[in-house]
DNA sequence: GCGTAACCTTACGCACGAGTAGGTAAGGTG
DNA sequence: CACCTTACCTACTCGTGCGTAAGGTTACGC
């Protein structure tokens, strides 16, 4: 009607409109005439540029996970001491959440339950895991403690960090008065203080 | 075929099949005819008792959740100290998990990405998260500390903590030789090392 | 100016799955 | 034994939404 775009444009358009539509509704709920509708093109074209309904919300996902991403990475300066690198990725990490709220609670979430996607969000997940798991081994090969350690503790550990990050981004995302620096500050803090106090050697008894 | 069942017996058959179908497939991809089929009666019957596809899942996450909180409530001495009512707290939710992977690993995380029942499970991860957050205040007292506190604080801490665990719970349902003592362990050691460091007044400064 | 390739549309086919109509048989009760 | 209630079935309707066929229109190279 108005206007004939280069493919390039349609595309980015048709992939904010996805991730608008996908989060407001859930995948299956979400219809491509929707999708369609909101970004302002016939649903043909969709299929045209990007595929069936399965091969849009990949192309979402992946998207906004390289977004994500590039934003942890850019805020880490790796040559920084373990602790800084860990506070700098995760103010950028709040701070993109903070700002893609829509991308973050739904996305992510929802493509956890849809069992097609799971595989692949678990397997960025797992990435995310393995860095933190680094980063906590690192930290304790620095503190020289006497105690001995498994790969599985590290990473059952960074598992329950990434955890907790995702349930704080959540509450971020809920708490639209919330500044993401003072999230990013909360986390830094439990995990940081328990994590040095573990290394150092105490331990929970029954 | 085989026999007429009392109605209760059936309903339990239905709900049973309807977690493994959910579990299985997701909540759109699950069919009633499935589910049907799994519980070894028709369609019809499956409406007749449990009503539409919507009110069943709810069906199946209440009875789910109700069991999960009269796991851990029965775990709990509600006298013992707060790290010892976390713990038996944990131990309980860590083996109810273990011994019911197909049902947490699905219903609550199938749930909260389906805006229809997203509420739902949302009020009662509040409610648990008053718990904790409850745990943690009265620690705090306990503490004499001479920082201040607002609620929002607590809320948020228990906020990361229920999601901490979350995400264990998920490893531990993937994990299926991790023994769910084992994780519980893993849980009370990070998560009261380190909020006994954080109430003693240790904090994290950039 | 004219072909052709890229952009874009309307209008459909078709499968799948929620929910139902209408009917059968079992087993208890008088 | 007549009855009625409860358990149970087969066989449909019908909406919804994915994916596509077939055709129109604008821009750009030559």
């Amino acid at each position: 009607m108005l206007k004939r775009l280069p493919r390039v444009v349609r595309e980015q358009q048709m992939l904010d409109a996805a991730v608008k539509v996908f989060s407001r509704r859930g995948f299956h709920a979400a219809s491509m005439d929707e999708i369609a509708e909101v970004a302002g093109i016939s649903k043909p074209m969709v299929y045209a540029y990007l595929g069936t309904k399965d091969e849009l919300f990949l192309a979402c996902l992946q998207r906004e996970a390289t977004r994500l991403m590039e934003a942890v990475a850019a805020g880490v300066v790796p040559t920084a001491r373990p602790d800084e690198q860990l506070w700098n990725g995760l103010r950028a990490f709040f701070a993109f959440v903070g700002a893609h709220r829509d991308g973050w609670q739904v996305l992510y979430r929802q493509a956890r339950s849809e069992p097609p996607f799971a595989a692949e969000l678990s397997a960025m997940r797992t990435r995310i895991v393995e860095v933190v798991a680094g980063l906590l081994e690192g930290a304790w090969a620095q503190a020289e403690a006497n105690r001995t350690a498994v790969a599985d503790d590290f990473l059952a550990m960074a598992f329950a960090y990434v955890g907790a990050a995702e349930s704080l981004a959540d509450w971020l995302a809920d708490h639209a008065d919330e500044d993401p620096e003072h999230t990013a500050t909360r986390m830094m803090n439990f995990v940081w203080v328990g994590a040095d106090a573990l290394l150092q050697g105490r331990v929970w008894r029954a």
